[in-house]
DNA sequence: GCCGACTGTCATGGT
DNA sequence: CTACCATGACAGTCG
C-alpha cells in the first residue's frame, strides 16, 4: 500500500507538472472539494447496495438517464454539461498560469487510505440520494450547482439518512435485507443526527481519498503523457491499450468539477489525439444520454474495478453466492483482489493509444455518470481498498475476457449494431435483458417456492417501505396468528371461559367429587401446570383447558375445569369412604332423602367405573393411593391388608388403568405440543423465507443496477476511443476485449464474438 | 342421528 | 420378568 501511495504521489506529481507544462492550470483543491461525493459515490458505491432508500431512489432513474440522486441532481447535470463545454473552449483558447498546489501533491496519502474504507461514507452517500431525489430543496441547489460540490457535501452530511455507516460497518453481510426491518427505519430517523456527525467526518477523509484517486489518476496520465507504442495496427488489425490507460486519460481528460479550471484534455497532451477537432455532437451521439454530460470525474480505475467485479458477477450466475460476494467479500479478498485493475501494474507500458486513442477532452466525460455513479455497486467497497494488486491473478480470473461478450451475447452485438444508434449501439443490451431475465427466473423461483409473484413484485414496488416481516404478515396464514393471537388472552380468558361453563352444570358436585379425584392426580401437576401456563402465554387454549384438566389436585383449581361440565367424564377413581358412606347409607331424615340421594345419584356418575369397581370390591383405600403411590409403597399397602384375588386383580388394573390414563394425558398433550412447534416453525420458516426472497430481490436490483452501470461505463470507454484519423470505433466492427495480461483490446467484433463463445462454453461445461 | 371433540381404556412395544 | 411409560386404536360421552 506504501509503495502504491509513493506511486499515486508521483503520478500526482507528475501528471500535475505535465498539466503545468501545458499551461493547464490544475486547481486540485477544487477538484477535491468538488468531486468529492462522486468519488465517495465510487467508493463507497457498492455499501449503498445496502441502503434501501438507494435502492428506491435508483429505481427512479434506471431508466438510464437517472441521474445520481445522492450527489447530482439533474440540474446540476446539465448545468455541469454547460459547464463542461465552457471549460473545453476554455481548455483551447486559454492557457491559464501554471499553478500546481503543492501541498496536495505532498498530501499524506495515509489519511486517503483510511478514508477509503467503504464504511465511512455511506450514509451520506444513499442520504444524498435521499435529498437529491425527493427533497425540496432541489430548486436550491439548481442555482447551487456551480458553487461546487463542497455545499453539497454538507448538505450531504445533514441531509444524511439513517442507514449510515453503522449499518454498513455492521451488517456488510446483511446487506440490504437489514434494511428490511422497521427497526432500521427506525433507526434511520434516530440516526439522523448522528450521520450528520458521521458526514462531517467523512467529509475530512474524502479529500484525502480525492487525493488519492487523483494521484492515481495523475499518475497514469504521466504515464500516458509519454507516447504510446503503437501495438501493431496491422495484422488482425488488433490495437491493444491498456483499459487502465483508458480509464485514465478518459479521467485525466474530465473535467475536474463545474469548479475545475482546468480544462485538461489529454488530446493536449498527446497529439495524436485528433479528436479534439471532433465535433462533440458526434460523441453525443454515440453516448447514452445517461452517460453525457457527468462533470464529475471519479476514480476511473476504481470504476473499472466496480466494472469488472461485476462482470464476474454476471459470469457467475445470479445466484445466493452472488449475495455472498456482493456483501461479504471482505476488502482484501481473492475474489476482490482479481479484479482490481493493478494501477501500477506495467502493462500499461505497452498499451498504445496511438491507434486506438481516446478522444479530447468531450464533453461526454460521464464516465462516472451521476447515476452510474449512484449506483449501488456492492463490490467496489471491496475492491476500493485494493492496492494494485498482481495482475496474475486477474489474469488467470479472467483470462482473455471479451467485454463485448461478457456485457452482450454475440447474437445480441449484430442486432444492437444495426438498432441501436448510429455507431455506438448499446453494447450492454444483452446484458440489461439478462439482468431482467435473472429476475424474472428467480421470480419463477419464488413462485415455485409458492412465493406470491405479486407480493414479490411488490417487494420491488414498496422495497424501502417493505419489511420481511410485512410481507410475511400479509401472506403468513391465518391459522399462524390465530392461536397467537388468542394467546394474548389466553391464560385468562381461557380459564375464565372454562370455569364459567364448567360451573354452571359441575361446580356444585365437583367441590365434592373432585376433592376426592384430587387424590387421583397426577404426579406431574405442577410441572404440567407451570407448563400449561406457559403454553397458555404461547397462545394455545385448548392446550391450556387440557391441561387444567389434567391437573386437579388443588380442588381450587376446578372451578377452572371445563371439562367438568360435560363430564360425564368421571376422573374420580376413589372416593372417601365417608363420602361413600354417606352416599350408601340410607338419610337419617325423609326431608333430606330426596336431596342426598341425587347427590349419591351424582356421586355415582361422577364416578368413574374403577371406583365404581373398587367401591364394590370392597377396596378398602383409595384409587388415588393405587394409582399414585410407589410400588414398594403400593405393594406395602396391599400387605397390610388380607385381600382376596379379585380385590387384588381390581387394584392392579385399576393401578394400570389410572396410570395410562395419565400416560395418555401426557401423550396427548405431548402430541398438541408437537403440533404446536411443528406449527410455529413453519410459521417461522415462512418468514424467513419471505425475508430471504426479499433479500433475493434485493439483490436482483442491486445486479440490475450494476449491470447497468457496466453498461455505461463499456459505453463510455469504447466511445472514447478513437482511431488514428480522430474518429470513433464503430461497435458493430470492434469490441473492448480484457486481455489476459490486465490490458484492454480493441479487437475486431468478429474475434471478440469468437472468443465470447468459447467464454461461454466454459461455464456451461463446468456446470455440467 | 351425525359429527367432532374429549376422554378413558386396551393392546402393544420399548425401556 | 416386572414395572413403567408411550402410543395407536377404539369406544363412550357430550355438545
Amino acid at each position: 500500500m506504501l509503495s502504491l501511495k509513493k506511486y499515486l504521489t508521483e503520478g500526482l506529481l507528475q501528471f500535475t507538472i505535465l498539466l503545468s507544462l501545458i499551461g493547464v492550470r490544475v486547481d486540485v483543491d477544487t477538484y477535491l472539494t468538488s468531486q468529492l461525493p462522486p468519488l465517495r459515490e465510487i467508493i463507497l458505491g457498492p455499501s449503498s447496495a445496502y441502503t434501501q432508500t438507494q435502492f428506491h431512489n435508483l429505481r427512479n432513474t434506471l431508466d438510464g438517464y437517472g441521474i445520481h440522486p445522492k450527489s447530482i441532481d439533474l440540474d446540476n447535470y446539465f448545468t455541469a454539461r454547460r459547464l463542461l463545454s465552457q471549460v473545453r473552449a476554455l481548455d483551447r483558447f486559454q492557457v491559464p498560469t501554471t499553478e500546481v498546489n503543492a501541498w496536495l501533491v505532498h498530501r499524506d496519502p495515509e489519511g486517503s487510505v483510511s478514508g477509503s474504507q467503504p464504511s465511512s461514507g455511506l450514509a451520506l452517500e444513499s442520504s444524498s440520494g435521499l435529498q437529491d431525489v425527493t427533497g425540496p430543496d432541489n430548486g436550491v441547489r439548481e442555482s447551487e450547482t456551480e458553487q461546487g460540490f463542497s455545499e453539497d457535501l454538507e448538505d450531504l452530511g445533514a441531509v444524511a439518512p439513517p442507514v449510515s455507516g453503522d449499518l454498513t460497518k455492521e451488517d456488510i453481510d446483511l446487506g440490504a435485507g437489514r434494511e428490511i426491518f422497521d427497526y432500521s427505519h427506525r433507526q434511520k430517523e434516530q440516526d439522523v443526527d448522528k450521520e450528520l456527525q458521521d458526514g462531517a467526518e467523512q467529509e475530512d477523509t474524502w479529500p484525502g481519498e480525492g487525493a488519492e484517486a487523483l494521484a492515481r489518476n495523475l499518475l497514469v496520465d504521466g504515464e500516458t503523457g509519454e507516447s504510446f507504442p503503437a501495438q501493431v495496427p496491422g495484422g488482425e488489425d488488433q490495437r491493444a491499450l491498456s483499459l487502465e490507460e483508458c480509464l485514465r486519460l478518459l479521467e485525466a481528460t474530465c473535467p475536474f468539477g463545474e469548479n475545475a479550471e482546468f480544462p485538461a484534455d489529454i488530446s493536449s497532451i498527446t497529439e495524436a489525439v485528433p479528436s479534439e477537432s471532433e465535433p462533440p455532437g458526434l460523441q453525443n451521439n454515440l453516448l447514452s444520454p445517461l452517460l453525457t454530460g457527468t462533470e464529475s470525474p471519479f476514480d476511473l480505475e476504481q470504476q473499472w474495478q466496480d466494472l469488472m467485479s461485476i462482470m464476474e458477477m454476471q459470469a457467475m450466475e445470479v445466484n445466493t453466492s452472488t449475495s455472498e460476494i456482493l456483501y461479504n467479500a471482505p476488502p482484501g479478498d481473492p475474489l476482490s483482489t482479481n479484479y482490481s485493475l493493478a494501477p501500477n501494474t506495467p502493462i500499461n507500458q505497452n498499451v498504445s493509444l496511438h491507434q486506438a486513442s481516446l478522444g479530447g477532452c468531450s464533453q461526454d466525460f460521464s464516465l462516472f455518470s451521476p447515476e452510474v455513479e449512484s449506483l449501488p455497486v456492492a463490490g467496489s467497497s471491496t475492491l476500493l481498498p485494493l492496492a494494485p494488486s498482481n495482475s496474475t491473478s486477474l489474469n488467470s480470473t479472467f483470462g482473455s475476457t471479451n467485454l463485448a461478450g461478457l456485457f452482450f451475447p454475440p447474437q445480441l452485438n449484430g442486432t444492437a449494431n444495426d438498432t441501436a444508434g448510429p455507431e455506438l449501439p448499446d453494447p450492454l443490451g444483452g446484458l440489461l435483458d439478462e439482468a431482467m431475465l435473472d429476475e424474472i427466473s428467480l421470480m419463477d423461483l419464488a413462485i415455485e417456492e409458492g412465493f406470491n409473484p405479486v407480493q414479490a413484485s411488490q417487494l420491488e414496488e414498496e422495497f424501502d417501505s417493505d419489511s420481511g416481516l410485512s410481507l410475511d404478515s400479509s401472506h403468513s396464514p391465518s391459522s399462524l396468528s390465530s392461536p397467537e393471537g388468542s394467546s394474548s388472552s389466553s391464560s385468562s380468558s381461557s380459564s375464565s371461559s372454562s370455569s364459567s361453563s364448567s360451573s354452571s352444570s359441575a361446580s356444585s358436585s365437583a367441590s365434592s367429587s373432585f376433592s376426592e379425584e384430587g387424590a387421583v392426580g397426577y404426579s406431574s401437576d405442577s410441572e404440567t401446570l407451570d407448563l400449561e401456563e406457559a403454553e397458555g402465554a404461547v397462545g394455545y387454549q385448548p392446550e391450556y383447558s387440557k391441561f387444567c384438566r389434567m391437573s386437579y389436585q388443588d380442588p381450587s383449581q376446578l372451578s377452572c375445569l371445563p371439562y367438568l361440565e360435560h363430564v360425564g367424564h368421571n376422573h374420580t377413581y376413589n372416593m372417601a369412604p365417608s363420602a361413600l358412606d354417606s352416599a350408601d347409607l340410607p338419610p337419617p331424615s325423609t326431608v333430606k332423602k330426596g336431596s342426598k340421594e341425587k347427590q349419591a345419584d351424582f356421586l355415582d356418575k361422577q364416578m368413574s367405573r374403577d371406583e365404581h369397581r373398587a367401591r364394590a370390591m370392597k377396596i378398602p383405600f383409595t384409587n388415588d393411593k393405587i394409582i399414585n403411590l410407589p410400588v414398594e409403597e403400593f405393594n406395602e399397602l396391599l400387605s397390610k391388608y388380607q385381600l382376596s384375588e379379585a380385590q387384588l386383580s381390581l387394584i392392579r388394573d385399576i393401578r394400570r388403568r389410572g396410570k395410562n390414563k395419565m400416560a395418555a394425558q401426557n401423550c396427548r398433550k405431548r402430541k398438541l405440543d408437537t403440533i404446536l412447534n411443528l406449527e410455529r416453525d413453519v410459521e417461522d420458516l415462512q418468514r424467513d423465507k419471505a425475508r430471504l426472497l426479499q433479500e433475493k430481490v434485493e439483490f436482483l436490483r442491486s445486479l440490475r443496477q450494476m449491470k447497468q452501470k457496466v453498461q455505461s461505463l463499456y459505453q463510455e470507454v469504447f466511445g472514447r476511443l478513437r482511431d488514428e484519423n480522430g474518429r470513433p470505433y464503430s461497435p458493430s466492427q470492434y469490441a473492448l476485449q480484457y486481455a489476459g495480461d490486465g490490458s484492454v483490446l480493441l479487437i475486431p467484433r468478429t474475434l471478440a464474438d469468437q472468443q465470447a463463445r468459447r467464454q461461454e462454453r466454459k461455464p456451461k461445461d463446468r456446470r455440467k
